[in-house]
DNA sequence: TTAACTGTACCGTCTGGACGGTACAGTTAG
DNA sequence: CTAACTGTACCGTCCAGACGGTACAGTTAA
């Protein structure tokens, strides 16, 4: 098979990578172009040929986003447990790729960028379909209340290298929750 | 009475609601000391003649954040439908002097500013409190989630100018909701 | 087979603008 | 007279993006 690159462009994932990890834990503020390169051990020159400007940046981020949650949601509608269930468990951080890309993207739409603003919109659309599938319509919009307010609180306690709480026992609360809005 | 000032600052209560409307309109970002002296009808000089500097600013915002917020707490604790309830209500964007320096606050806290970031914790355990009071350890966090969800929704939605969505159905179900989790 | 060439994957520097903040001289109004 | 401003000029820093290179893998043609 003919290869069409010269090399492979490894700056590239790096650069997609950095980019999310600063936007995780330092904020969208701190993710310059400058910072991006930086973490990722790739000149500005490097970054700016793979991505000619930040918004080209954030749209192959906001792809990543959209391919994980499809999984995701694929997963979430098989979830033996149900679909509810499923949610609020998937709700808490985890650092799992999906996690890191999700948070990512929101501490873009904090700063109203509108293109992000569209598709967590449309996220949320999305779990609350499976939702009222799952709990009915009428219980949907809580049960996805919960699952976000345990991921807002979660972002609004992360200091610099701030400790996770201990979020387990939320969980086991909101789940128990859970079952009593079942009914 | 004697008057000890020459003018009443009339520019000091324009510049902070300025700074107040462009964090809950435009995000932390476009909120630069110009941004607020222009919307604010101040020349920067008078900005800076009243706040120092920028942190100056954040932290009289937060103490109006405080002093609204203590008034709010009595209010839920004297609650005559509960403490629950009340919150549950008042999480709804309603466009009060409170809701306003909430998500002003909120914004600054996205962008990691420290001293907010504390406060708002301490808000969250004040809320905790109360709704433990009302409904029980076991289920003031799911109630206190499903109130910041539903925060955290109306912010995700907010486009410029985006017309608040109808939350009064979803008020209704969390209510709903509310009244299973007491069962 | 090898020299000439092409395109990809980078690097390092520079520029123009925005932003926070300073300084200070003047103006208005109680 | 003094507090509350206006207005402008400026500084240092940071940032997005432009630009001109360099290194090298693969392709072509003599």
């Amino acid at each position: 098979m003919m290869e069409r690159m010269a090399r492979k462009p490894v700056a590239r994932e790096a650069v997609l990578d950095a980019f999310e990890s600063l936007l995780i834990e330092e904020g969208e503020r701190a993710a310059t172009l400058d910072a991006v390169a930086r973490l990722a051990g790739v000149s500005k020159g490097g970054l700016l040929y793979h991505f000619p400007n930040k918004e080209a940046m954030i749209s192959v981020l906001l792809e990543r986003l959209d391919r994980l949650l499809a999984e995701d949601l694929a997963a979430m509608a098989a979830a033996p447990e149900g679909a509810a269930a499923f949610f609020i468990k998937s709700s808490v951080w985890a650092d799992t790729p999906l996690d890191r890309v999700f948070v990512a993207a929101t501490r873009l739409a904090e700063v109203a960028h509108q293109e992000t603003l569209r598709r967590m919109a449309a996220v949320q659309a999305s779990w609350l379909e499976l939702l009222a599938a799952d709990v009915g319509p009428a219980m949907a919009k809580p049960v996805l209340y919960m699952g976000d307010g345990l991921y807002f609180n979660a972002m609004l306690a992360r200091g610099p290298g701030g400790p996770d709480p201990e979020v387990g026992a939320d969980v086991e609360s909101l789940l128990t929750a859970l079952g009593r809005l079942r009914g």
